[in-house]
DNA sequence: AAGATGCTCGAAAACGTTTTCGTGTTGAAA
DNA sequence: TTTCAACACGAAAACGTTTTCGAGCATCTT
């Protein structure tokens, strides 16, 4: 076995300095043309890689950002990663990875853990808990200490640091207003408790068009789902309501349930029900029929997140503003509604 | 900005030394009590926490797992992170996540960065890439060095480490011979080129359940795919041969496809097509119909490699034995198949 | 010939820990 | 009073780098 190789045992072997091999690697005009050439060799013999560890602790930079999830078996936010490991790499950054699970002491201890010299930055999307909670010192925390922070998707208002979101409440109303332009007269939402960030602002959205085309709320429309492992009971009473010819469904799974429900009723999707859902993931295109959605573009979110995080670990002025940078989405029409 | 606090912070405050303070921190003995309580109070209110780089560094050990896999946005590999996560943080490990994107090169990189000192040892998938040029030299070099490697899924047994997999073949005979088993005449295959280990050994499997049940095999009924994005049209072209049906696709994509082809060409699915699929992903949940599958486990695929890295990491004693652990597959009946 | 300049190189500090070893003080035993 | 152990603490090395500074020596300029 071959360990690797220092620059004190070049240094022993050729019976030089350490500082002269280190300078002979880096190309320094200090060092003459014969010993560079002979270390640089030397060291390519050998293999010399010099060690991460030691340059982190000297530079005090890890080049390594920090990524805290909820989860990562759930497609949107493997294609965030995606695309923060894409820009991250090509800036010559490592991504480490933690997920919180939904909870909140996850969420910090992961956070605290890493905080401690890990990693240069953070990319995060809160935990449930951690929303319901309305706790954030963990957060405070680490970027009081110097460590700049970025929010995606599910974020909060209260703490202050660069966010990426998408405008969950104007995609939402977009969405809605579609089904209104299509003359559908009973639309029913299908979305999740409050507290979740985005869930509460894709309801307002459904509510804004509502009222701005002046369109009555029914509550019996309404539907605020608790326990996401166990929708279909309570979608299939909500669509056994008859009146309903189109439905808003806040994420793929409640869309997809909606449609599978739907048609287990009797009821044909599009022409009975028409559906929309929130997230482009694997679902709404494989789904039968194919579901009409409101893509994230989480791989744009990822990417965008990552620039604006790297861009202020390579800035030496610190303050400056906050940004908060919205990502466009699109409705991406499928078959679960008509044009 | 409250910057994190060292011990020689503490030390000059407290005025006394540096060893002093790690010592009473660590509750050693050799400092008197009230020293000791002294630096935890003060440490406490401080928030001390110990850099992880500088005991990295010292300690020669960094308590962080390197997984390099092709990609992310994938629900298989979205679960064995997943599942490789959950024991690694049970541990204290962190991970560090690169994406290989199927490229040969991408992989030598990302590997050898990481080997640079980031992380103790790597759980690995290899790229397409690398098991099309069968260059295994970069794997070999950091197992060299003394880091431990655990390949999954995608292995090649050119290279001595352990190996976490399922028994492709074997979980394709048994999901053929299940066809055959119910008088299924005509199965067709639809499988990837050779050069992926996984899909090679899936079409044995495959043509050994029909050696075995003494069925001839029929060419016209093997469907390899180079272009993974565009398999419609052959797919097409395969199922208007109306003798046909079954159909074992090595993956869910093919799954899916196949059954969407058909019910485009006017067949019932699992009536006149029966499908069974492969990885027990996202689609095959949510596909109409549901998808018959060959279930892989991710999770469990992540814990295992997980715990034999982690394990190899803590054992002093080098050498040993290497292990290929063989995760076991469950067929998961759905709609695409009758019962 | 004396001073100035330029070229090579090495010593040492620094990053933040842990740990080994040594040292000074105190109290008790001889 | 001397000796010795116990106690409490500090100095320094080590992990692997990079970088600043200074030193030695040869060559060049007056």
């Amino acid at each position: 076995m071959r360990r690797k190789v220092t620059l004190k045992q070049i240094a022993k072997e050729l019976d030089i300095s350490i500082s002269t091999v280190s300078k002979s690697l880096r190309d320094s005009h200090e060092i003459s043309e014969e010993t560079r050439q002979k270390v640089q060799a030397f060291a390519k013999l050998y293999n010399y890689k010099p060690n991460n560890i030691a340059l982190s602790l000297k530079n005090k930079k890890t080049k390594t950002i920090g990524i805290i999830i909820p989860e990562i078996v759930h497609h949107f936010f493997a294609t965030v990663i995606s695309g923060i490991e894409q820009v991250a790499n090509e800036k010559g950054y490592n991504v480490i990875v933690c997920l919180s699970d939904e909870s909140f002491d996850k969420e910090v201890i992961n956070l605290e853990m890493l905080a401690s010299g890990s990693t240069d930055g953070f990319i995060m999307s809160l935990s449930k808990e951690t929303q319901q909670k309305k706790d954030f010192h963990h957060i405070e925390e680490v970027i009081n200490q110097g460590m700049p922070v970025v929010l995606f998707d599910r974020i909060t208002n209260d703490v202050f640091c660069d966010k990426v979101i998408i405008d969950d409440q104007q995609a939402a109303y977009d969405a809605v207003s579609f089904f209104i332009e299509k003359k559908y007269k009973n639309i029913a939402l299908i979305t999740t408790v409050d507290y979740v960030s985005v869930g509460k602002l894709r309801t307002e959205g459904y509510l804004k068009a509502l009222k701005e085309h002046k369109i009555n709320i029914q509550n019996h429309l309404l539907l605020k789902i608790e326990d996401i492992d166990n929708c279909q009971e309570s979608i299939k009473e909500l669509l056994q309501n008859n009146e309903i010819d189109a439905v808003f469904a806040v994420n793929e799974l409640f869309a997809v349930t909606a449609i599978k429900t739907a048609l287990k009723l009797g009821k044909k999707v599009p022409e009975d029900v028409a559906v929309i859902g929130f997230t482009d993931g694997i679902i709404s295109q494989f789904s039968t029929p194919t579901i009409t959605t409101v893509s994230q573009n989480g791989i744009k979110m990822g990417q965008k997140a990552a620039k604006i995080l790297i861009d202020r670990l390579e800035k030496e002025e610190e303050d400056e503003q906050y940004t908060t940078e919205i990502i466009e989405t699109n409705l991406v029409f499928r078959e679960s509604t008509t044009t």
